[in-house]
Parts: C-alpha cells; sequence; structure tokens
DNA sequence: TATTCCGATAGTGAC
DNA sequence: GTCACTATCGGAATGAG
C-alpha cells in the first residue's frame, strides 16, 4: 500500500491489534510500532504516536507540526516514542544475535520533511543492505551524518538548549534539507566516495560482512577467556545459545 | 561495425566491388554509396567520396575540412557526390514506387560536425520511420528545415555567394550547431510539438501513412483519367506495372 | 523527503 | 553530431469508497 495517508491510518485505530500481523509488531497505549514496508536495512521499523485526545492529527502530521505545537505536549510525545523505541531497538538486538551472531549499530530518528502524512520514527539498522533501497535519496536520508537524518537524541536535546535554538530547530524547513539528498554518494562508515548506487550497494555488503567477521572473532576471543573462568553468570548460558544459532545470516 | 573510422576504411579501397553487397549499394570512380548500418528512415544510405590523388584522407575528413581546402577542388567532390547521389535518387524514387506504390521526399545533406570520420553524405527519405531513430539528436539531425541538416544544394550554393560569405557558412563550428539538437520536438511536416520520442514516432507513421493514402488516390485518380482518353505514351506501362505491385507497404 | 512507471539525460567504453 | 550499456534524473500517476 503506497498511500501517503496509510500510517494516519493506523495510528487513528481504536484497536490496533486487529492490525495484520504482517504490519504491526508492538503497541502500546501511545505508540504503535509497524514494520517498514519497504525496509531499507535489515531491521527497519516505525513507531508512530496514536492519535487520542489531546492529540489530533493535524498536530501529529509531523515532526515539524508537533513541535510547533504545545512545547511540552511534544516532548511528551517524543518521550513516548522514545521508550517503546528502546523497547523495540532491545528486540532487535536479541534478533541480531539470534539470527546473525553478533550486533551492530540501530539508529533511530526522523526525516525532516517526510512525504508521507503522520510522525514516523525510524528504527533502523546500519547494515542499509536492502533490495529496497535503490537510489541516492534513499540512502542520503539515512547517512547518519550527513544532516537529513535527524537523531532522536538530537531532537530530544533541542527541549534542554535554549529556547531560541528550539526555534531555530523547529523550522524543518525542506529546502535547508533536500540538498542533503543530492550529496555526492559516500559510505557513512568509512568516508569513501562511491561512483554510483551498485558500486555503494555493494561496499555495504563488504562493510557490513566485514564488521560481522570482526565481530564474531571478538566474541569467540571473549567466550573463550570466560569459559577458561571457573566462575560464571546466569545471563552467560542465554548468550551462548543465542550464539549457537547462527541462522540465515549472510556474513 | 560502430567504429569511428569505419567509413574512412570504405573511402581508402582501392576495389571498393569487394565490399560485402550488404554494404554496398554502388560505386563509380569518385564516389561509394553504401547502406546506412543504422537507417534513419526506410531508405538511408552515404554517399562518400572515394580517397584518390589529390585527395588525402584528411581533406575529406568532413564538410569542414574540405571546405577549408582548396575551394575548386572542394566544389568539384561536392560536383561528384551530387551526381551519384542523383542517380541513387532515381532508384529509390523507382524503388518508392514498386514496393509502396508512391513517391515521397528524399533529402540529401550534410551533418555540420559528424562524429563518423569522412565525409558522407546522407541520402534519406522524408518517413523518418525507423526503429533506428531512438532519440531527439537523431531526430533532430535530419529534421530539414530545423538548421542542422545541411541540404546538399544550399551547400552548393555558398560556392556561388559572395567570398565572405563562403568563409562564414565554412566555419561549421560544433558549437553554433549543437543547439539545434537539443530544440523541442517537432513534426518537421506539420510543426505540432511532441511531448516525447514515442509520441513522435508514433505520429511519424500517421503522416506518412497518411500521404500514403493521398498520394495512391491521386495516382488512382490519374490512371483512371489516363485509361479514359484514347492514346498513351509508351512509358505509362511501366509506370502502370510498378503501381500494380504494392510489395510489404505499411500505410 | 511513499513507490512505480516511463522517458529523457549523462557518462562510458568500444578496438 | 557513431552505437549500446548503465545509471541517474525528472515528471506523473497512484487509492479508496
Amino acid at each position: 500500500m503506497a498511500h501517503l495517508t496509510v500510517l494516519r491510518s493506523y495510528a487513528q485505530r481504536g484497536r490496533p491489534e486487529t492490525l495484520p500481523a504482517s504490519i504491526l509488531f508492538n503497541h502500546t497505549e501511545t505508540c504503535l510500532t509497524v514494520y517498514d514496508a519497504f525496509p531499507k536495512a535489515i531491521f527497519h521499523f516505525l513507531v508512530l504516536p496514536r492519535i487520542r485526545p489531546p492529540l489530533d492529527a493535524e498536530e501529529l502530521t509531523n515532526l515539524r507540526t508537533l513541535l510547533k505545537s504545545d512545547k511540552k505536549r511534544a516532548r511528551a510525545v517524543l518521550k513516548e516514542l522514545s521508550n517503546e523505541a528502546e523497547g523495540v531497538k532491545k528486540m532487535i538486538q536479541e534478533e541480531m544475535l539470534s539470527r546473525y551472531g553478533f550486533q551492530w549499530e540501530i539508529w533511530m530518528g526522523f526525516h525532516p520533511v517526510p512525504s508521507m502524512q503522520h510522525l514516523h520514527l525510524h528504527i533502523l539498522s546500519s547494515d542499509l543492505c536492502s533490495e529496497k533501497l535503490k537510489n541516492k535519496k534513499h540512502y542520503n536520508s539515512f547517512h547518519p551524518a550527513l544532516g537529513f537524518f535527524l537523531h532522536l537524541s538530537d531532537v530530544l536535546s533541542w527541549f534542554e538548549a535554549d529556547p531560541s535554538f528550539f526555534e531555530m530547530k523547529s523550522q524543518l524547513k525542506a529546502r535547508d534539507y533536500e540538498p542533503f539528498l543530492k550529496d555526492d554518494l559516500a559510505c557513512w562508515k568509512c568516508g569513501r566516495a562511491m561512483k554510483n548506487m551498485p558500486a555503494l550497494k555493494a561496499h555495504l555488503q563488504t562493510e557490513w560482512r566485514d564488521e560481522a567477521r570482526k565481530e564474531k572473532a571478538r566474541i569467540a576471543r571473549k567466550r573463550k577467556f570466560e569459559e577458561s573462568q571457573p566462575s560464571s553468570s546466569p545471563g552467560d548460558g542465554e548468550e551462548r545459545a543465542a550464539l549457537s544459532a547462527d541462522g540465515p545470516a549472510k556474513p
């Protein structure tokens, strides 16, 4: 479903649990977490604030509309999204370990000028390995240091800064952010310039495989060291069990 | 063979008759006529001046190099191309009649700044209906009134004009002609603007079919009139025979 | 900054 | 203004009741 208001339709549901399991991942009193229909990484979720009094659909249209509404209410909404996101992040980390044998970065943040209506917090893994990641706009919109992707922690920090700084950041003008999406392609991890998308995608695969190899070796060393020690903590058993299940990992 | 010097290799052959019949259409002491390897119309030939003393390959590289060499020799070369082209044109006209039942325009002219080396006079039919005509550059380069396509008769007339005019025209600077190739698409025949190449190509087909219909009706009326007359000339028999053979005509 | 489809545009490599 | 290949860029439609 490629409709521009599909997220809003989810967010205004009185009974989100009636959504198909292929769409809904988790929900609370205040938030829904759905699978991104076109995931740009191995893990990619969206956390949506539910529409409920005193929050209306207009206020929750996007980050800009939220930030220009009541500041305390806005912060509360973001905190609720953050709470839900932290839980989702933990579930992703467990899944990383059980399915791929290691853990890698998870990013949480907003797009300044989204096309789809209704505020959505992206939670995605840093591999950016996905068939759905097809063009420069896709990639640059998630590049963690380019300027387009607004990390949740940064957005929350705006509330603690000077009100004039908050006002400035809250503008979120399309013309201020659009240029980032046209920046030259470069690996977010090593900084190397990439000629085109196929080259970038191949490189991202390599980066992720390299990280997998190094992390798995590190974990193996750690395990060997711990096995050579006389005592063990209760958590170790789980960790070893998770590590032994390798699943459909590519790296 | 899409090589940039293939025409020169033909033109410097001592025995052009050894060229494959799929390449060589006709030849004289001074000229070769070859099939355009990527015809942009139903009929599309190239007439090449043969390389022979005192003409060298450099002088015959393109129209600009020829025109800036000895003026009388240049005119002689163009006259030889013209003579050969007139013969080829007559053969095309006969083929039009025998295969398609009517005749339509045939254009003869040069491109000001060709990529392929060796002067070549284009002879092509005005339908511009061909799978090989794929983009705006192709089309605009043969548009008969845009300015890029240099009609042979016009080029020959430069020799009769004031020497300063000849000098001006002989410049043939790429930058003076390149803009024509980017002009908006418009039908050369009716002037209508065309949104894109598929629309233009469909329209060109329509134009040609319309012309075929009208010309065939005109010819049929003429024949009926002549049949109603008591006398006939010896040529009429041939013409009727040609008209009756309809061949693989599309229109 | 939703995707997908279509088409134009740009760079390259060819031997 | 050689072609053919790859990739990018640019606009338009898109669904649902």
